[in-house]
RNA sequence: GUGACCGUAGCUCAAUUGGUUAGAGCACCGGACUGUGGCUCCGGGGGUUGUGGGUUCAAUUCCCAUCGGUCACCCCA
């Protein structure tokens, strides 16, 4: 094997960048539709941007290093820094809610696998300066119509949603302390991952009651019946919360994503800023990474930027969606890109199909023709192969001047035509 | 960062459990079908068997290392 790109980088090549192109096409089409405009920053970024509110272990996931400035830098693992400080700095001056989106390539240094590689583009979408659920359901909404734009169903995806604020007063609510709560998030985490035992093991070492360590378990069992949980939820005196979330729900309900949406208190969202609703979409079967992943970070922008405001926000990744879109068959095969090949006969040379693609290409067409020297019968067959839509031919014996025969590719149908009439009419 | 499995042509795979010059299909390039097309036929290019060592008369095959890939941890996006 000749040396390729770097472990967990990609070469793009035609077939790829046109799967990219096609993701990049759907994401903006779903922000257009939300009302979000597009942004970007740059994709290196002062070492310390990522440091100062993740610690210093966070360099080691990062790439980094030293510039000819002897400034520390780091290409960016992430938007929301870069998001955050743009937001601050012109905060004063916009309209608020604030809508944008953007599609940053960003880069971490991990030990590549599948569905995760150390370098992807990923969509951001976030709303800034609206502490409503309603924007919740807004941007929840948006992501998963960026499910239904790549015609996936809710058979194929689900988005599994939780609240770290109704989250806190049910786990204080049940009796677990504040400093157990971190504990308690790891437990709800690896529900799915880890037998019941070792959990409840990891969570008596941390301290938790026996008594807590049953209710929290039975929480977690009752979020999918909507019934009992509402039981539970008044029990630990969270019910506050928890019409805040019934809300936001109701509101799934008239953006028409509702069957799309489940309550699990597992979502958990490693990163610490989370304030409010989180979610996650994952591929229905799960047999994938997830998808998607994002919710609310209310005090992020005042610890970042030092402006606050209340913001949410998502991001979804293109690698873990294109093989999803893969596996359901919802990569489109790639279009015929020329609309006209031009060949010539033996009455003519290659400056014969040069004057006719020029005036094409005058009009906006896409035009080949053969280069160097080529008879007309490979002419022709390159013409298939290009997979041009029709293939108009000049110059020969057959036909006199001026005059050319047009063949549509899809159907066969072939006509002669007088060149000039049928270039002005393309 | 830790552990497990796997590396043969651009792709998918062969090579009689160590034995001649590592093959096939697809793809690509060219020729024929004496100049209007997806067919057919013929030919061609392309591999230091990931790389480097070791064992052996002989290594794609066995051993070690390394690089890469995959998976599980870790962590998250």
């Amino acid at each position: 094997m000749s040396p390729g790109a770097l472990p967990g980088f990609r070469d793009f090549y035609p077939t790829e960048l046109a799967e990219r192109s096609f993701i990049f096409g759907g994401w903006r089409e779903v922000a257009r539709e939300y009302g979000f405009v597009e942004y970007d920053g740059p994709p290196l970024e002062p070492l310390d941007l990522y440091t100062k509110k993740s610690g210093a272990e966070i360099v080691d996931q990062l790439y980094n290093f030293t510039d000819k400035g002897k400034r520390e830098v780091a290409l960016r693992p992430e938007m929301t820094p870069t998001l955050a400080r743009m937001v601050a700095a012109r905060a004063n001056a916009m309209r608020k809610p604030v809508r944008w989106f953007s599609i940053p390539q960003l880069f971490r240094y991990e030990r590549a696998q599948r569905g995760r590689l150390r370098e992807h583009f990923q969509l951001n979408m976030d709303i800034v300066g609206e502490a409503d659920v309603s924007a919740d359901a807004e941007l929840i909404a948006s992501a998963i119509d960026a499910m239904r734009v790549f015609g996936l169903t809710n058979e194929d995806v689900v988005a599994r949603v939780s609240d770290r604020r109704l989250l806190n007063a049910l786990l204080r609510g049940i009796g677990v302390p504040e400093q157990q709560l971190g504990a308690a998030y790891a437990a709800l985490d690896k529900l799915d991952r880890d037998p019941r035992d070792v959990l409840e093991q990891r969570l008596e070492t941390a301290g938790v009651g026996s008594e807590p360590r049953a209710r929290l378990f039975e929480l977690a069992r009752a979020a999918a019946n909507e019934s009992d949980f509402a039981r539970l939820v008044r029990d630990a005196g969270a019910s506050a919360e928890y019409d805040e979330l019934r809300r936001y729900l109701a509101h799934t309900e008239a953006l028409g994503v509702r069957d799309w949406v489940r309550l699990d208190l597992s979502i958990v969202r490693g990163l610490a800023y989370y304030t409010g609703i989180v979610f996650e979409l994952f591929d229905a079967k799960g047999e994938l990474r997830a998808i998607c992943g994002g919710g609310r970070y209310d005090t992020l922008l005042e610890s970042l930027g030092g402006v606050s405001l209340p913001a949410l926000g998502f991001g979804m990744g293109d690698v873990v969606l294109g093989e999803l879109l893969r596996a359901r068959g919802k990569m489109p095969p790639a279009a015929p890109a020329l609309d006209v090949w031009v060949a010539y006969g033996e009455s003519g040379s290659v400056e014969s199909a040069m004057r006719v693609a020029a005036k094409l290409r005058a009009r906006g067409r896409s035009v080949e023709y053969a280069l160097g020297h080529q008879k007309l019968a490979r002419q022709l067959k390159a013409a298939h192969a290009a997979g041009a839509r029709q293939t108009v031919v000049v110059a020969t014996p057959e036909l006199s001047d001026g005059e050319a025969m047009v063949r549509r590719m899809a159907d066969g149908g072939e006509q002669k035509v007088q060149l000039d009439a049928w270039i002005a009419s393309e």
